[in-house]
DNA sequence: CGGGGTTCCTGGCCGC
DNA sequence: TGCGGCCAGGAACCCC
């Protein structure tokens, strides 16, 4: 599932390959989802850039081709058979004039490909209304403290919103609460518990990028290759499992509709 | 307008 | 072994 630093991973691998280049054939499967990646024919690659967990390739004719990886998408040089049949979940694909294929790979197709122009995101309502990137020197303890009062869902939801900061996902929300010492189920938080909270997630992410991001199934980097962040989560995925702080049962449950680890001696 | 529920998808896993 | 059932979960969409 791929959040912040996975799709950073991704775009920085991309940001190296794409300008410059441009797109001497392309396809895409039928359904609207995917289907706008087709319309880039003959456009010529510009920056590669990324909001939230969105990543937006410009185009020089004043396009941006949006991509959300979902939570089985990967997008890059990807391994490719000549011998083997097609891999079926390739969504959709842009061959290069330097002879290279861009795939998009997504077995569940909760992915998107949308192409706008720059800054017209109205079809994309969450990149639109879209908060501050975690990494923003003008998201403050303060300001971030002010966007949770403002909402009376639980704290964790308000999280994954990405209204009150772009680009955290299910993963590194558990990390950070856990690491914050702030329970994901309470709708209020004092402000040290805010700086607390922004300062973890803003460390997990940084440590997500550093190792590349987070495989635990389907994510793959832009070369098809996994990340190694997995080996050094402290809560996701170790419901019933000892804490590492204090040794007591890590709590699993289902908060509005998402699976949630929490330590419910160190999470108050 | 915001909160909350539903839906989209399919491979992997579990239990019998 | 084979198979039905369930789970994962971000964001669009709909309703109140």
């Amino acid at each position: 599932m791929p959040e912040l630093p996975e799709v950073e991973t991704i775009r920085r691998r991309l940001a190296e390959e794409l300008p410059g280049r441009s797109v001497r054939s392309c396809g895409a499967h039928a359904s609207e989802k995917f289907r706008p990646a087709a319309t880039v024919r003959g456009a010529r690659f510009a920056a590669v850039r990324r909001r939230g967990k969105y990543l937006l390739v410009e185009l020089h004719d004043g396009r941006d081709l949006v991509v959300h990886l979902g939570m089985t998408g990967s997008l890059g040089f990807l391994p490719t058979g000549d011998t083997v049949p097609a891999d079926p979940y390739v969504r959709a694909w842009w061959e290069l004039d330097d002879g290279r294929t861009l795939r998009f790979r997504d077995v569940r197709r909760f992915g998107r490909l949308a192409v706008v122009e720059r800054g017209a995101y109205d079809g994309l309502p969450t990149l639109a209304a879209l908060g501050p990137e975690p990494f923003d020197e003008e998201l403050t303890a303060a300001g971030f403290h002010a966007a949770l009062r403002g909402t009376r869902a639980r704290l964790k939801t308000a999280v994954l919103g990405q209204r009150v900061i772009a680009g955290v996902g299910n993963i590194y929300a558990d990390e950070a609460f856990w690491r914050a010492g702030v329970n994901p189920a309470a709708r209020r938080l004092g402000r040290p518990g805010a700086e607390r909270l922004l300062d973890a997630l803003r460390a997990v992410l940084q440590e997500g990028i550093e190792h590349g991001g987070t495989t635990l199934r389907d994510y793959r980097d832009a070369d098809g290759g996994s990340g190694t962040n997995q080996h050094r989560l402290d809560c996701y995925g170790r419901g019933g499992l000892p804490c590492r702080r204090c040794g007591g049962t890590l709590r699993r449950r289902v908060l509005d509709g998402r699976s949630t680890v929490s330590c419910p001696t160190c999470q108050r």
